[in-house]
DNA sequence: ATTTGTGCAAATCGTTTGCATCTGA
DNA sequence: TCAGATGCAAACGATTTGCACAAAT
């Protein structure tokens, strides 16, 4: 929950095998430094801008890529048109609220997801996803 | 499960608000005419051409979101990447195989979502999606 | 006659890639 | 030194849109 500092952010790109560089210390900065996060690449471009880094959109997109391969963030789909990048790894379920694109967190001791039908043929288990659509109350 | 006739294509489309053109006729013929089925844009105007049906690809992109609108069809997103349109419109889950984009009914009673959390604030429930990605059984 | 749909091509939007240039180990 | 990173701009692929023409009520 406290921000994490330099040392041990460069520590966990070296332990998943990414070099430390001044761009991936300072996205990791501000993704890992607040606990947990939704954001998407332009959300994290502006911020960095805002914060005095120039780092380009395509380095964004390369390093947030790189980091959910090395398992630091999740990706979560919801509508199509843009990817969330998830700070939080743990197993957990979201709210997507529809009109403003905002993601909320489900604890995944919240839902209830016994059992589950086993996965056809030659084939495992990669992941669940559970996305609870919410609109605005009125109609 | 037989093959809905013209005549009750026609009407279907009467009642919820289209008029039945013929290319909405065509397309309306090749997603319902078969028992449930998963279709993107691209597959169903490849299919359309095949039947001999000249439909444009942005008429085809048209249909299935006025079909979508209309509560005929059901969309399904699962890496982003594209948009699936599903023809069951009843409460179900699905399977995504990753490596070749496979879309796989689950039918709402063999997934037990007892317990949801309730919707925050001023919102109400939209829906609920639950895919359940799966890899080849290898690694 | 009037409204609604269609086709086409161009536009959009998020995301990825190629390549020349930097930079960390 | 030198593999690996970065920036930029161009490429991309799915989807949407503008507008002139055609078809349905």
């Amino acid at each position: 929950m406290t921000a994490p500092d330099e040392r041990k952010l460069t520590d966990m790109l070296r332990d998943v095998g990414l070099r430390p560089t001044r761009q991936r210390l300072a996205l990791a900065g501000l993704l890992f430094a607040h606990g947990d996060r939704h954001v998407t690449a332009e959300e994290l471009h502006r911020e960095a801008a805002e914060t005095g880094l120039s780092v380009s959109l395509a380095t964004v997109y390369n390093t947030l890529n790189q980091f959910s391969d090395a398992g630091l963030l999740r990706q979560v789909i919801t509508d199509g048109a843009r990817t969330f990048y998830d700070t939080n790894t743990r197993d957990h379920y979201h709210f997507y609220a529809e009109e403003d694109g905002r993601l909320i967190d489900i604890p995944a001791d919240q839902i209830d997801l016994g059992r589950l039908p086993p996965p056809p043929d030659g084939a495992r288990l990669a992941g669940v996803d559970v996305i609870i659509r919410l609109r605005k109350a009125g109609a």
